[in-house]
DNA sequence: GAATCGTGGCG
DNA sequence: TCGCCAAGATT
């Protein structure tokens, strides 16, 4: 006996000896859920995992969340990354309260802000039973392994095919368990490098293993070049606090998060004018506190951190995008994770 | 379809 | 150090 119905067996039977422990696991809340696959999205399970009892502990439905102001979400969400996410489930919280109730099916999933395939269909399989498929990274990798796909995944043959064939193998009386024993399959032994074929429960019938060739798929294309930007951050004190602005709401990158002042190194010579053009007032700076005195990189930037304070009578805080805060206080702001290195590098 | 959005871990 | 990658969605 054999076929895609035998495969999905043995797949379910390893679920359930192997599947680790989970605390989105253990219960059936849709909004748990659903929380806790936007934070999975494109983020390894053990740097969600904090993430997602703060959430939940903080906004423990979403009622609440819906009613919470975006600056709690985005605190509670600062340093998981891809901020977009936050606004997104805070948005979708309160089309979900106005429509009176989450939905039952991956096509009203698929409505709200935030939500797409993979995400629908985790949701609408895992909290409803619904019996559709959920292809992550991971599931894409065991699937493109498995077939031996030829097709890159990002692409329109690709995904089409994976959708597929990831159709064939959802269980009908258990779709949520089987999407997820895919998934943690990927995670967990058909990894990324050094897949553990040994104890896979697919291993006989693996494409890709009977080629000697698991790792050469999925096929992936050619990545492109990254170009380093380079900046001058000035981490401005005054009576124990420090001063930082925020982003603008429209921003494509951080929108709405905190930041220390900073301008493109290029324009260092002209320091002051350039800081005041950017966030007005009076940037007259001290000159006794020195120049550079940090270097961090940070993924394709480096900054170039200059610590000091600011002369008299400077009128920073009159914009309202400008705010004093303790060196405390900062880590329970809406920040990225660059900002905090700053601080805590400055601070030394 | 390609680029973009964060961050941390890994070999 | 560097490239890749990790429970994707959006424009």
């Amino acid at each position: 006996m054999d076929g895609p119905r035998c495969e999905s067996q043995d797949l379910l039977a390893w679920f359930d000896r192997c599947r680790r422990d989970l605390p989105w696991r253990s219960t059936s809340d849709p909004y748990r859920i659903w929380v806790s696959e936007t934070m999975l999205q494109q983020t390894q399970v053990e740097r969600v995992l904090p993430y997602y009892e703060q959430l939940v502990s903080t906004f423990s439905d979403v009622d609440a969340l819906a009613r919470a102001p975006l600056e709690d979400v985005l605190a509670v969400w600062s340093g998981l990354g891809y901020y977009r996410r936050a606004r997104y489930l805070h948005a979708a919280a309160r089309q979900i309260v106005a429509r009176g109730g989450f939905p039952r099916t991956m096509a009203g999933w698929l409505e709200l802000p935030g939500v797409g395939p993979y995400t629908a269909g985790a949701v609408a399989s895992i909290a409803f039973g619904e019996r559709v498929p959920a292809i992550d990274g991971n599931a894409a990798r065991v699937l493109s392994r498995f077939a031996a796909l030829e097709d890159s995944p990002s692409g329109k043959t690709g995904r089409r095919r994976l959708t597929a064939l990831a159709e064939s193998l959802v269980d009908d009386d258990r779709p949520g368990d089987s999407n997820q024993a895919l998934m943690e399959l990927g995670a967990v032994v058909c990894r990324p490098s050094q897949p553990r074929c040994h104890e896979c429960p697919l291993e006989a019938s693996c494409k890709g293993r009977l080629q000697g060739a698991a790792e050469a798929y999925p096929r992936r294309k050619p990545s492109r070049q990254v170009i380093e930007e380079r900046r001058l951050g000035v981490v401005v004190r005054a009576g124990g606090r420090v001063l930082l602005f925020r982003r603008p709401e429209g921003a494509s990158l951080l929108a709405g998060l905190w930041e220390i002042p900073w301008i493109a190194w290029c324009a260092r010579d002209n320091a002051a004018r350039e800081l005041r053009s950017r966030y007005g007032g009076n940037w007259d700076l001290d000159r006794s506190c020195g120049w550079v005195r940090h270097s961090i990189t940070h993924r394709d930037i480096r900054f170039e951190v200059w610590t000091g304070r600011l002369t008299s009578g400077c009128h920073i805080a009159e914009n309202p995008e400008a705010g004093w805060y303790t060196e405390t206080e900062v880590g329970g702001l809406a920040v990225s994770s660059l900002v905090d290195k700053v601080m805590r590098c400055a601070a030394d």
